[in-house]
DNA sequence: CCCTACCGATACCCTGTAGGTATGGATGCC
DNA sequence: GGCATCCATACCTACAGGGTATCGGTAGGG
């Protein structure tokens, strides 16, 4: 039994994702019969069926469903892996780090000046990146570093610091019925519309979509919805909307995460500068 | 930048790993022509340089060394991903669970009953494997579950939970100058030869290799060595030898480590049943 | 100092396989 | 029942991956 090669893999996870033999092979950029026959191939080599076929319906078999998540796991393994040596492998070191907008809480322009002064330091580049891509992005190499947010992110396969944790923060209108309170539990909103976040899991959607910041004081001051939010978005709040202690939300913490098993000096470095420099932080 | 396929890797690893054209061919069972022109075409799609080469020798560049580390983590999630798949496949579906000898303290006893009580539960399989084995096992997807010990193996990649911790035990000869002690200190043995365990790091490695118990037990009577191991190993001191606390050796913990993200309703189950028959597990 | 043994790279050939086109056969729908 | 849809099969082609022979550079022994 050899190895499966990356190729039969990726074959299989377009098959599997849009459970279509035709649209996979367009999106894969070859013909329907040749993929026909990989994944045939593929069923034989591994001795498992892997999808239930009728001439109209293409389906997953548990088996199917197991290897399909172990294929993304393994593929980002493989890209993670040309990614990271094609890194060490550059003349002139650099540090790539990778947040959403408005994700650091105000912590990386005390990080950055305190990472410069360490004699490990190289060039670092920040990623800004859409939400819920960070850890995306670390996972297959494309960065050395990200800012998540526990216990929003799937921290499985990183080593973590965590670096600040917040309060969580009822943004309301102005003339919200709430608005005068100095307090609130999450009861006291459970009439409200929520926004929905982007990588938020669709199925509990009850609101808009909500891309940024901007547009989320906007749709907050019109009185569409409420957001509950990290006390850091504070400083984003217009004068036309306020910002109220959630006293039972369950709190969430920003944190450093970077590949397990990292020895690079630079990286261990930038760990030791952020955990100083949230150590350090004021109050949000 | 289409992916890199599995035979590359697994090209790369056998040349890293020899640091010889000719012997990695060998074992590849290929010659070694075609492989020179794989790693030459390999470092080109990367576009970076992996080995240095000289008409006399082979050595890694920093970026290979990385390379070499990514692609033993890339090459077990593929394998995993094949494995995990058949095993999910199987119309009996079973569990597999690695140890080494006496790798659970006498829980597993304890532990098979209270999980065959559950209504999840399913066939297990205990996969006695070499000391050093059962993480590898793991990662690489051939069992499901494995008894660890911290802080000796490396835990990243799985999640855990701690069954029982262990005090360390110095195991002396009979007539052993300290043997009448009720308790040590690591310093009282700093001028002792200690044995080497099968896994552990050869660099520091001063006494003879010993591989189970029971030549532990010898050694250890004979006087060539001294151990200090956890106090489970009590169990099999034979009559010649003694066994006396060391109080400031650190303690090693017993737990239960699975695959992250794992969602198999057998396996919680299992940790489930493991947790609590440890909990109610007497004094070793 | 030169000859030889060693080792990786190159040149050249061949075979297996990945991919393409055409078509068959099953199934649901109007 | 005719048709559209969709996966499988049949058959062909091209190229990538593998083999053999050999080159070119380097270290070491006599």
């Amino acid at each position: 039994m050899d190895a499966l090669e990356t190729r039969e893999l990726v074959y299989f996870v377009a098959v599997a994702e849009e459970l279509h033999f035709g649209r996979a092979a367009e999106r894969l950029g070859i013909a329907q019969p040749p993929l026909s026959r990989a994944i045939q191939r593929l069923e034989r080599r591994m001795e498992v069926t892997l999808l239930e076929r009728t001439s109209r319906a293409v389906s997953l078999t548990p088996a199917g469903t197991v290897f399909l998540a172990e294929c993304h796991k393994a593929l980002d393994a493989v890209t993670a892996a040309q990614r990271r040596a094609q890194r060490a492998g550059q003349d002139v070191p650099r540090l790539k780090v990778a947040m959403k907008p408005e994700g650091d809480a105000g912590l990386l322009e005390r990080i950055l000046p305190a990472y410069r002064q360490d004699p490990d330091a190289v060039d670092v580049h920040v990623e800004v990146c859409g939400a819920g891509e960070q850890s995306r992005m670390l996972r297959d190499g494309r960065v050395d570093l990200a800012l998540l947010h526990a216990p929003h992110d799937d921290l499985t396969g990183f080593d973590t610091e965590a670096l600040l944790t917040l309060n969580q923060v009822a943004v309301l209108a102005r003339g919200h019925r709430l608005a005068e309170h100095t307090a609130l539990a999450l009861a006291d909103l459970d009439s409200e519309t929520f926004p929905r976040f982007p990588g938020d899991d669709p199925v509990q959607a009850t609101g808009p979509e909500v891309r940024d910041i901007g547009q989320l004081m906007q749709l907050v001051a019109l009185g569409r919805v409420v957001a509950v939010v990290p006390e850091s978005v504070r400083r984003h709040a217009r004068s036309d909307v306020v910002c109220v202690p959630v006293l039972d939300a369950p709190s969430s913490s920003v944190l450093l995460a970077w590949p397990e098993r990292t020895h690079s000096r630079a990286v261990a470095a930038f760990v030791r500068a952020s955990t100083e420099a949230a150590a350090t932080a004021p109050a949000v």
